[in-house]
RNA sequence: GGCUGCGUAGCAAAAUGGUUAUGCAGCGGCCUGCAAAGCCGUAUAUACCGGUUCGAUUCCGGUCGCAGCCUCCA
């Protein structure tokens, strides 16, 4: 019985889908004027884990993930760079999904962009002028009233007398309420525009989500997700949006996932304390930085560190050291690893407990291993194919164990999204390697431990760390 | 000021009204020429103060500390 967190009643609750066996899931995705930070990843990688564990369960999920192409920023970039919006974000969305691929996220079903939405924007904006949630101000730009909204503050849990407008920013005087927020915004000279019944102008932020999201799955759909960050003022601007305007209810379930803190602090474009996932890549590989966000739930916040990548570099190798030597069956998923895996991820999607049974699960395969080889594979299998729900060790461990540091290349620009990240690995070359190797057999052949030993902490230092079998062959990773 | 959420062993991170989380690091042992990997065993915990309870880390109240939102932000 999946149960997940919304941050609507404040507290878990079963799952229970619209429509039997069908769900429909809506998640804020990137504003394209910048690389994607780890921040964002986390976003990516916590939905494409839903995503997958939904499917797992049998469901019919149309799972949409939007991309803001048009906003202040995206113009304010376009014009320090000197270059065409459109090329702008087009540069940016494909690095996107090359950080995507990268990090084994599979695309959304639907990815709509705000600049493709324009019709259904109007149409949204028009509806609300017409019910009356919406006015034209003095400066021509179309605001929503949040004061006709009854409801407004449900999702955040905030009251709008309790807000302090114009405690950071100075207030429009063109609102009749502070917190009435822009819906449509007039062009001003040389700003990308598009025609509307109030002018020359584009869409505001949070519009945008309402008309995409209703667009793609319905006035009413299943489940809406996003950073925390998101909750206010956009996900309360999106309610008020989309109830106002279709008078139904918008959506059953909200979920939103903590942050990523860099010294304890929220990792944000504004503070400047972010990491790219490019930048990051060239460091760690991908698995890793999956398996980091995997490791704690996804409501917890996550600290980001080299100390924290590193430790789930070493919990990884142990995993695939696991799956090492071992022919995989295709055999199904053993019932009670399965039922353990289940019961965890259906807790509001605890990974971290997930990740548990996978490490139980090696444990088993590595004791098995002399002893019942058979009994050893079907562990293994199960390893592996829980693994894949969660979107981690589908890799050969004998090619991830020899890999070690990497550098993984992204070439921006337009790569196909198929295509996966070259990584170039660093040290010496497998075949130096395996020259030292026989170099060493044969110094222990003779018994000249001391020269094996040396051979061994010479390759020690270049990263490479050899494991004597009792067969007497020697197999080697990099550390 | 208002509103969220959090405080678990050396580190990271789960869970639970009474019973092993898990990973890394540590300690002891097995294995090994010695290692590495692996296996077995083992230590260290629930911010503080009250309350409810036969029993609380878990529920309630308070204190302290931390983070986030109330501009844009995943």
């Amino acid at each position: 019985m999946l149960k997940i967190y919304n941050t609507l009643t404040r507290q878990k609750e079963v799952f229970k889908p619209r429509s039997e066996g069908k769900v429909g899931m809506y998640v804020c995705g990137m504003t394209v004027y910048d690389y994607c930070h780890i921040g964002h990843a986390r976003v990516m990688v916590v939905f494409d884990t839903v995503a997958r564990y939904f499917r797992h369960l049998g469901y019919d999920l149309t799972y949409v993930r939007n991309i803001t192409d048009i906003d202040d920023k995206i113009i304010q970039r376009a014009n320090e760079n000197g270059e065409d919006f459109n090329h702008l974000t087009a540069r940016f969305i494909d690095a996107m999904h090359e950080d995507e691929r990268s990090l084994a996220v599979l695309p959304p079903d639907i990815e709509p962009r705000a600049t493709q939405s324009i019709a259904s924007i109007i149409a949204m904006i028009e509806t609300l002028l017409a019910k009356g949630h919406a006015y034209i101000g003095s400066n021509g730009d179309v605001f929503y009233a949040v004061e006709k909204f009854n409801d407004y503050g449900k999702l955040s849990g905030k009251k709008l007398e309790d807000l302090q407008a114009g405690e950071r920013v100075d207030v429009d005087a063109a609102k009749q309420n502070p917190f009435d927020f822009v819906l449509w915004k007039m062009a001003k000279a040389n700003e990308p525009s598009w025609p509307s019944p109030w002018g020359e102008g584009r869409p505001g932020w949070h519009i945008e989500c309402s008309a995409m999201s209703t667009c793609c799955l319905g006035n009413h759909f299943d489940i809406h997700g996003g950073g925390m960050d998101l909750q206010f003022p956009h996900h309360e601007n999106e309610i008020a949006q989309s109830e106002g305007a279709t008078g139904e209810k918008f959506v059953n379930l909200w979920m939103h996932n903590g942050f990523v803190r860099v010294n304890e602090e929220k990792m944000s474009k504004s503070l400047g304390n972010f990491f790219t996932v490019r930048e990051v890549l060239k460091q760690y590989r991908p698995e890793i930085i999956r398996f980091f966000i995997l490791s704690s739930h996804y409501r917890s916040p996550l600290n980001y560190s080299d100390e924290q990548l590193n430790e789930a570099a070493t919990a990884l190798n142990r995993l695939y050291t696991a799956l090492r030597g071992v022919t995989v069956p295709d055999s199904p998923i053993l019932p009670d690893y399965q039922g353990r895996f289940e019961q965890a991820m259906d807790d509001d999607f605890n990974t971290a407990v997930a990740v548990s049974v996978l490490f139980d699960l090696a444990r088993e395969v590595n004791k098995n291993k002399s002893s019942d080889l058979k009994r050893a594979e079907q562990l293994a299998a199960s390893l592996r194919r829980l693994g894949g729900l969660l979107g981690i060790l589908q890799n050969d461990p004998e090619v991830w164990l020899k890999g070690g540091d990497v550098e993984v290349r992204l070439q921006s620009g337009h790569m196909e999204y198929e295509a996966y990240p070259p990584t170039v690995v660093i040290g010496p070359s497998e075949e130096a390697i395996n020259h030292c190797i026989q170099a060493r057999l044969d110094a222990k052949k003779a018994k000249n431990w001391a020269m094996a030993d040396q051979i061994r902490d010479q390759l020690k230092e270049q990263g490479i760390i050899l494991e004597d079998a009792p067969n007497g062959t020697t197999s080697w990773r990099r550390a």
